[in-house]
DNA sequence: GTGAAAGCGCTAACAA
DNA sequence: TTGTTAGCGCTTTCAC
């Protein structure tokens, strides 16, 4: 049983392969005569044709697939992102591939490669690492790409959170509050949400005119719970004095919710507890989890779009979206105790 | 700027396309002498060359790559089954091609599709719907295919969760605590999951001699939070006699749980209360739930390692495998009251 | 309005 | 050991 060519068709319908594409094709069909493209019509759907992708792409230099670099599958922060631009592309008629990097360097330029060679109209990069050589390539090649989430440098296309309003809005509420000695609990450093979101503290911190004591900033080896978990440990072994933390992601604040949990500590009645991401059933925890909710499906969807203007050729040079989160207050901060602790 | 081709680097060398291409491919390369193959390596790193995987795809009939039909990328559920196959399918340099159907049979025809034109060596199919007419052609076709997760027929090759097992491991914990009233929340009984441990439940009970009353037993609308809540209210309105709650999957259960503590009912204290599929965070709830552990990324190793050795020819006709679930006894199951509630 | 012909970049018989 | 040749399935000028 032999895949169906364009040819079978274009024999059946008795025209020549040529005709057939042109009948097949939404616009070049116009130029053909009425009766012949449905006969072509009738006898691709008689023989159950459907057409090389492949043949297609190799002729037309377009594949109307997107790429995708995503750093972590695991990662619950990615999935309705991948869901909006998948969404978004398949509106548009395209395919998305993804390849997962691992934070993985090596992963990261064999997944690019693979993607370059597969000849995709586009790639949307979800890198988190700071240097991340392997896609270079990229920007060599010049071919359509958008870095999302996160960006590496400033002068890349990029639809991104808008880390700076979501911190600041965590330390206002914490400082509105009434709390004055903040600490955080930060994430990997080089990673960029790691890095931008204690950047952004130590900013704000500074600008609330609050001490910035290193005493009560710890830095996780991960973005995980168990990771969290041990820097609030080491936090609170530190001696430092604080009233709230602000956990860099939602599950370093659990972590720092579990340790808090076994050290005797009230949240919020303690110690007043706020993460970043909103991520799924944090918001049914005891207490339930103030957090920065990311629109991270609009994100996905924004992506989309901004790439395929891109590719049309249709945007500005580099387009620079950042996202707007928002702070979610629910019932793990208030106001500080009476007395330190 | 022009695209690199074999030709350029052929040129380079000095020497023939095939030459080229032989001096490139990992086999052919045995043949020639080896200060050709390394003239033409030199060549082709200079120039930046990257192989046109179109090309080489439409020459070969292999394309390295396998797609995949996610019924719905929101659900945590999938993402560590998908990261399990791409891990495992990067390691053998395939490329994962993703298409999410949002459970929409026309999405799904297309995608399926799409993934066909691309000219994929083989497809991983996730749907959930039991009546799923996108995918016949895939069967037709006989490309390589392997079903995840759930499976429509008894004759398809698939990697299953064995629904049974995790049902009986619930039903069994609760009637050992002394449960002999325990309720089901199911899910959408036109989704496999919804069905299968509807299904399993009856059995378990019926087995357990214990009575098979369809008033403690509710259909959620969807596998959410809110048709948990929801159907886990018509169940108290029901006005059955109940002592514990088997939910069809976390989700469901954290609904379940919010409408009994809004009820003034304690878990485990009036009633207690079982998930399906650990999801991420049910652990850190209060109470903890007691829930079906699958392993999902394990099970997406598998289906790809399945997948790969039916490309290549080396399994069975149909190859069936059911992974094993585990109970995970946390606190939110315990005794029944000593009364009735 | 339709056909003829060329070629996208690669691989693999077949020759030499 | 290397080159010659053909062709995968499709689109698109160019000619009629």
């Amino acid at each position: 049983m032999r895949r169906v060519t364009l040819r079978d068709v274009a024999r059946r319908a008795g025209v020549d392969t040529s005709t057939a594409s042109r009948a097949l094709s939404e616009s070049a069909s116009q130029v053909l005569n009425e009766r012949t493209v449905a006969r072509v019509v009738q006898a691709a759907e008689d023989l159950g044709y459907r057409p090389n992708a492949l043949a297609r792409g190799l002729r037309t230099n377009r594949t109307a697939t997107i790429g995708m670099l995503v750093p972590d599958l695991a990662n619950p922060l990615f999935w309705p992102i991948v869901q909006g631009i998948e969404d978004e592309l398949v509106r548009s008629g395209y395919t998305l591939i993804l390849a997962n990097t691992d934070n993985d360097p090596n992963r990261e330029q064999r997944a690019t490669n693979s993607l370059l060679e597969l000849q995709i109209d586009g790639i949307i990069i979800a890198t988190r690492r700071l240097d991340h050589d392997g896609t270079e390539v990229i920007h060599e090649k010049s071919i359509p790409h958008l870095y999302v989430v996160n960006r590496p440098h400033k002068d890349v296309p990029f639809v991104v959170t808008d880390e700076k309003r979501g911190v600041d809005a965590v330390i206002e509420h914490l400082v509105g509050l009434g709390h004055r000695r903040i600490a955080h609990v930060a994430g990997p450093q080089w990673l960029s949400p790691g890095k931008a979101r204690h950047d952004c503290y130590r900013r704000a911190v500074r600008r609330h005119e609050l001490e910035l004591d290193p005493k009560i900033v710890a830095i996780a080896d991960a973005f995980t719970l168990e990771a969290g978990a041990k820097a609030c440990h080491s936090l609170l072994t530190a001696g430092g004095d604080f009233t709230a933390i602000f956990a860099a992601n939602d599950l370093i604040a659990v972590g720092c919710l579990e340790t808090l949990k076994a050290e005797g500590l009230a949240v919020p009645g303690d110690v007043s507890l706020a993460g970043f991401n909103d991520m799924p059933l944090v918001d049914k925890l005891d207490p339930a989890l103030t957090t920065v909710h990311v629109p991270h499906h609009e994100m996905g969807v924004t992506a989309a779009r901004v790439l395929l203007s891109l590719i049309e050729g249709s945007a500005n040079a580099t387009p620079k979206v950042l996202v707007a989160p928002d702070l979610i207050i629910r019932s793990s901060t208030a106001k500080p105790p009476g007395r330190r602790k």
